[in-house]
DNA sequence: ATTATTTCGTAACAAATGTTATTGTATCGC
DNA sequence: GCGATACAATAACATTTGTTACGAAATAAT
């Protein structure tokens, strides 16, 4: 799979591995959402294969903030975790196979994780690892003007450009669709005039 | 003490509480260093009085990108973990006597903590937790204009507007200084014209 | 008290970015 | 095939934000 697994989810070096066949198959086609903003969430999913994207709602204006590609773990993960509405939606953007667990199950997948020492150190620094991956983010947004994060994303993610279509890009970097149109043809002039 | 315990460090409810005895103390003035940039943590801090600041340096421009409270654990979390030089500075903004310990006795106070369910499930929480803050941050970054962080920042944690010199504040927000004064005489003049 | 240092506000101009509208191309369902 | 829909590039104009510069107020150091 040609994607960093840093990426998303509590994926990391995936500490789910030995409990795959604990979860349920589902197939979903493309644009269709699995979880709707306001909706109590009840199950956590896996990308088995396509991938998806979270998503907010400000004043009507879709706002994508993460991406999910194959072997990531998917959820709305405060909310699930805390039995409340979610801020936002879970839609797919290519057609997918999904994985899922329900809460219960995905509680009890986790405790019983935890009690095995090294288990729980791979859910811990996995846990860890997204905390990493936010604060990265984060300061990225910070410190870089557009442009540098539209080169970084293309570093270290060049599949996101390949594969999600270029609005969900522009949210994702904070910026109008019209302006990421912009960059990247500076960046093609730049290249070869 | 006046302020949300969500705003930093593995915070939240305290986990280390009942290990508070095993830090040692430490007195800095203001505006003083405790790890500089490119430094390999050796530990990792608990404020008991005062304030600081977590810094990247871009470009010789020093940008903000955290603030800690009384109650707040302090590191260059990754660095610290990691064994690797820290992308950034920690900092006092006000004289501040801290607690801290060294990576060793850290190590060894979480493995004892894990061992414990009760503290175990405490510590995860709070992982959870700072994971939450980080992804809420970011989420304010995509969707939020300047002003509205702003605001966002006097409603959810008035002591750091409070507390902090300005343009430190601009640069956590994202902005320049002087675009954080604009926005403040806006407000001013907008609520007795 | 006096002098540095730090901090904050404001103005004027430059650069970056958003908005709206238009066009062309690809893609999907029937 | 054909119409509907989604996607991307571009232009023109409006708005936001950054930069530089200057001065005033507050704070710290001597």
């Amino acid at each position: 799979m040609a994607h960093q697994p840093q990426e998303s989810g509590i994926a990391g070096d995936h500490w789910w591995h030995d409990y795959a066949d604990r979860f349920h198959r589902m197939e979903v086609p493309a644009r269709t959402a699995v979880l709707r903003e306001g909706e109590i969430p009840t199950r956590m999913f896996l990308v088995e294969k396509g991938c998806m994207r979270a998503s907010l709602n400000q004043e009507g204006k879709d706002i994508t903030f993460q991406f999910f590609f194959e072997g990531d773990t998917v959820a709305s993960i405060e909310s699930f975790k805390k039995g409340r509405p979610s801020p936002g939606a879970i839609e797919t953007i290519e057609p997918c196979v999904l994985r899922y667990l329900y809460k219960t199950e995905w509680e009890k997948m986790v405790a019983e994780i935890s009690e095995v020492p090294v288990l729980r150190t791979r859910l811990m620094d996995a846990l860890f690892e997204r905390t990493f991956f936010y604060m990265e983010h984060f300061c990225s947004f910070i410190r870089d003007t557009p442009l540098q994060r539209y080169q970084n994303l293309l570093q270290d993610r060049p599949y996101i450009v390949q594969r999600v279509p270029q609005h969900y890009i522009a949210s994702y970097l904070g910026i109008s669709p019209v302006h990421l149109s912009r960059i990247k043809g500076r960046l093609a002039r730049e290249r070869k005039p």
